[in-house]
RNA sequence: CGCGGGGUGGAGCAGUAUGGUAGCUCGUCGGGCUCAUAACCCGAAGGUCGUAGGUUCAAAUCCUGCCUCCGCAA
């Protein structure tokens, strides 16, 4: 079967490796353009691309696919599918249906939960304990295809957004195998739309810890956005790595300090309090707060916001 | 040429605008106190201050190049 396969980062990467281990032909890739990226500036290649390269598969960089040169490209390939995992793109419905089979996405959720861009994401901060990923059939809208196949995966408490995509990819990238060995016989079932919610976007301040929250609440987000967390502290932003629960009766004002030793200090919640286990100041290094404490000077009357 | 912050004994930091004894917290080692200790007291070891040049009587500190780590933005 002849596939071209539509992806970008890491995670469209486990699926197309998996899917050129199991010998498929894959006759083209598509991926985002190459974009200046990262400290610098400089052009960084996507993770399928550079796969793509070292494979001799041919790539494929559309500014847009709404392109009609592009369009007639594609269909010059001849393909039997397309395969999209995290391109990155709307892709227009005339390109959708221009294959024998269509196109079939591998999304990192339970459809019709989580539809949208940060599935993982919102799954964690959310404190899901069960998610997974959804192979479908793509059509004009966002995540709303028919369902082919799903396979669900634990969240753990220790799961973060980096181990929790890796599992994602990797059942992804087998179940995805499956469905396409096979194509013949697959049955799809329509997805319940009222029970549909969205995942939309990370955003930086979406990381911007509110210590009114409880402590489950933050410290679902610190494993869902690591590293993105961060609070304030003198006006500068303290990225949050890792925490731990840490009880207490105490009452004090959230954002505040309520306990310190040379091991490290907890801060107080809605509910109790966190012990910073992990954390990174601008311009620094992760560390974990016994060393952070080594060379600055801490004290209870420091509120973190 | 996107913006910016670092690299100082094993760890984390100060010191750099006004060059001139290398400082703090912790760790390590030795000793003491103690029923005991991660606590406390006394003492010790350990640094070519990222690297290469330059200025100077004198450079961690001023100037220039390079290496390297990191935050933002995208």
């Amino acid at each position: 079967m002849k596939i071209v396969f539509m992806g970008t980062p890491d995670f469209a990467l486990t699926v197309l490796k998996k899917l050129y281990e199991e010998k498929h032909e894959i006759i083209a890739v598509v991926t985002q353009t190459d974009k200046p990226k990262g400290r610098g500036h400089k052009i960084q290649f996507s993770p399928v691309k550079i796969f793509a390269l070292e494979k001799n598969i041919p790539v494929l960089q559309p500014k847009t696919l709404k392109d009609n040169e592009f369009v007639d490209t594609l269909k010059s390939l001849n393909a039997d599918i397309f395969i999209v995992a995290a391109y990155g793109k709307i892709i227009p419905e005339n390109i959708l249906y221009l294959t024998k089979y269509g196109s079939i996405n591998v999304h990192a959720s339970l459809l019709p939960k989580y539809r949208g861009a940060a599935p993982i994401h919102h799954a964690i901060i959310n404190g899901e304990t069960v998610t997974g990923i959804t192979i479908m059939k793509m059509d004009k809208g966002m995540d709303t295809g028919d369902i082919i196949l799903q396979k669900k995966c634990n969240i753990s408490m220790d799961d973060t957004y980096e181990t929790l995509y890796n599992k994602l990819s990797k059942l992804g990238a087998d179940a995805l195998t499956e469905v396409i060995n096979n194509i013949d016989s697959i049955e799809t079932k329509k997805q319940d739309n009222s029970l549909a919610t969205y995942a939309p976007m990370i955003t930086k301040d979406m990381g911007h810890i509110d210590w009114h929250k409880t402590s489950l609440e933050i410290a679902n987000l610190i494993r869902a956005l690591q590293p993105g967390a961060y609070t304030l502290y003198n006006d500068k932003i303290l990225k949050i790595h890792q925490v731990e629960n840490y009880p207490t009766y105490e009452n004090a004002e959230c954002g505040k300090i309520i306990d310190m030793n040379k091991n490290g200090f907890a801060i107080k919640t809605s509910d109790g309090a966190l012990a910073i286990l992990k954390l990174q100041k601008q311009g620094g290094k992760i560390m974990s707060a016994a060393d952070y404490l080594k060379g600055h000077k801490l004290s209870t009357d420091i509120l973190f916001n």
